[in-house]
DNA sequence: CCTCCACAGGAAGCAGGGGTTA
DNA sequence: TAACCCCTGCTTCCTGTGGAGG
């Protein structure tokens, strides 16, 4: 829906646009350089640590969060008790620090939890990445059979020390709840036994519920808290329904050596609402939001890493206010921000430039929006670079609000230039939509009274570029020309 | 006020590709 | 091997709908 993307498609400097899309097409991997880059590395350097800067990164400190942690940590803290925390739910949006944030604290909890010597575990989850219950559930089974093993294998190393132990003298029995040692080497053989039967959850192929069971074995096998993070949970519930929270909320009441608890994480304030209910009182427990940054904030949190980051003086005064106001005006996204000043500093190093300053910042806004949309572009699949080709083409002969049925034709048309398959209308609707979630293009449903309900359709970034891309794809290369089938059709149409 | 356009977008189900177990 | 399972991308069939023109 935000796709604030270069003002205009034609710049000033065309040159830079250029350089940048190649850059983009080229490195598949664009880490840091071994030899070709000799000449870039004479220069001064600008950074002291890049690493800080990039969103892999999970800081120990976390500015203007602390409330937030403070309440994750009470809730949380029954779990050294030994007792069930409640579910959390938390909120905010993209780069507010919510995942840095509940990663911290989950560090947190589980040395404390190996200081005091409290069964205690924390698994994280992407669900974006991670997003049906089968796959949900086959992860955190494979993670608690991990730990299962592992857990075997010293007790059956105790075990052992005991065993021997009480051959020699059977004193060493006294105060374990073994009468000999023969008890001690059936107990090794039945953890054996057990580890035996611990079977890895394959990736697909079994039935859902088997993959339940097995991972509620595992979960039980050990008398433990384990706390399940769900992170983008959304995302989750958004494809696959409920289910998996169901099954998980209610696990507590069947479960009898331990305890789970669900910690999750979502962009969408409103997702609760199409929870089952009893999901959405069980989950929701305790709900605690992630407001964005304001401009100011996010000052802070850019000084703190800036300072690691950076060389002493390698920043213009100017340079972090900056940044920090164009994030804030992003919905005060924090990795944005990072992301800005990195990408700053990455150009003021290609410039051989000395410090970091204002133009370099402005620059680094247009590039990073530009990167991202080559790279949306470059990884879609044929089928919507198709769809998108057609829109492409219209525009650029300028046909404005597009509707659906303009762009199935041309589609149909592309289709059968590069013998592809055609999909049905049905299917480029789905496929239109994607594009509009993605920002690449806008798509918004009007009803025209006679003329019938379609949508209109607009492209949302610079044309040259994204032809430039599509072009890049070897499939749609040889697309010849389709000037005359679109000026055919909308010839004295008035579209203009 | 009613009609009827040109689709939107939900539901169901299929193919076929990933894998499993017996 | 056959019989299952799950997931994705797709088709088929369908009902719903805002408003210009009658």
């Amino acid at each position: 829906m935000t796709n604030n993307g270069p003002p205009d498609g034609r710049r000033t400097d065309g040159r830079s646009f250029e350089v940048d899309i190649d850059d983009v097409l080229d490195d598949e991997d664009e880490d840091d350089g071994d030899g070709l880059f000799d000449d870039l590395l004479s220069g001064e350097p600008i950074f002291e640590n890049k690493e800080v800067l990039r969103p892999s990164y999970t800081p120990h400190e976390l500015p203007h969060r602390n409330e937030q942690i403070n309440n994750m940590a009470t809730i949380l803290v029954a779990a050294l008790r030994g007792e069930t925390p409640s579910n959390i739910l938390i909120y905010g949006k993209t780069g507010t620090g919510k995942t840095a944030s509940a990663k911290f604290v989950s560090q947190e909890l589980e040395k404390t939890s190996r200081k005091y010597d409290v069964p205690c575990e924390v698994e994280y989850i992407n669900c974006e990445v991670t997003d049906t219950q089968y796959r949900v559930l086959a992860q955190l089974a494979n993670k608690f059979i991990d730990q299962n093993r592992a857990y075997v294998d010293e007790r059956v190393d105790e075990l052992e020390d005991l065993h021997t132990a009480a051959r020699d003298d059977r004193a060493a029995l006294d105060d374990t709840e073994f009468d000999s040692p023969r008890e001690v080497q059936n107990r090794i053989d039945s953890r054996l036994d057990d580890k035996e039967d611990m079977e890895e959850v394959p990736m697909t192929g079994w039935p859902t519920d088997r993959v339940y069971s097995t991972f509620f074995d595992a979960v039980d096998y050990v008398e433990r808290v384990a706390v399940i993070m769900l992170d983008e949970i959304d995302k989750l519930v958004e494809k696959s329904g409920d289910d998996t929270l169901y099954n998980l909320s209610r696990m507590n009441s069947e479960l009898d050596n331990s305890r789970v608890s669900i910690i999750g994480i979502s962009n969408d304030l409103k997702f609760t609402d199409f929870l089952d209910p009893r999901v959405k009182s069980s989950l929701g427990e305790e709900e605690i939001v992630f407001p964005p940054y304001d401009a100011n904030q996010l000052r802070d949190i850019l000084q703190h890493r800036s300072d690691t980051a950076f060389k002493e003086g390698a920043l213009s005064d100017d340079v972090l206010p900056l940044c920090a106001a164009f994030a804030a005006q992003e919905h005060g996204d924090a990795r944005r921000a990072l992301d800005l000043l990195r990408t700053a500093g990455e150009l003021a190093e290609r410039d051989q430039a000395d410090t970091v300053d204002e133009e370099h910042v402005r620059h680094a806004q247009d590039k990073i929006e530009l990167d991202r949309v080559v790279e949306v572009v470059r990884t879609l699949p044929t089928q919507s670079k198709l769809v998108l080709y057609a829109i492409m083409t219209l525009e650029k002969h300028g046909v404005h609000n597009i509707n659906t049925g303009e762009v199935y034709n041309i589609y149909k048309r592309l289709c059968d230039e590069i013998d592809a398959d055609v999909l049905t209308q049905r299917r480029v609707t789905d496929l239109i939509s994607e594009l509009d979630m993605l920002g690449i293009v806008n798509a918004v449903v009007v009803s025209k009274g006679r003329y019938g309900r379609t949508k209109e359709i607009n492209l949302s970034v610079p044309i040259e570029e994204t032809e430039t891309v599509l072009q890049a794809d070897s499939r749609l290369g040889d697309i010849e020309n389709v000037t005359p089938f679109v000026q055919a059709r909308f010839d004295g149409d008035g579209k203009d």
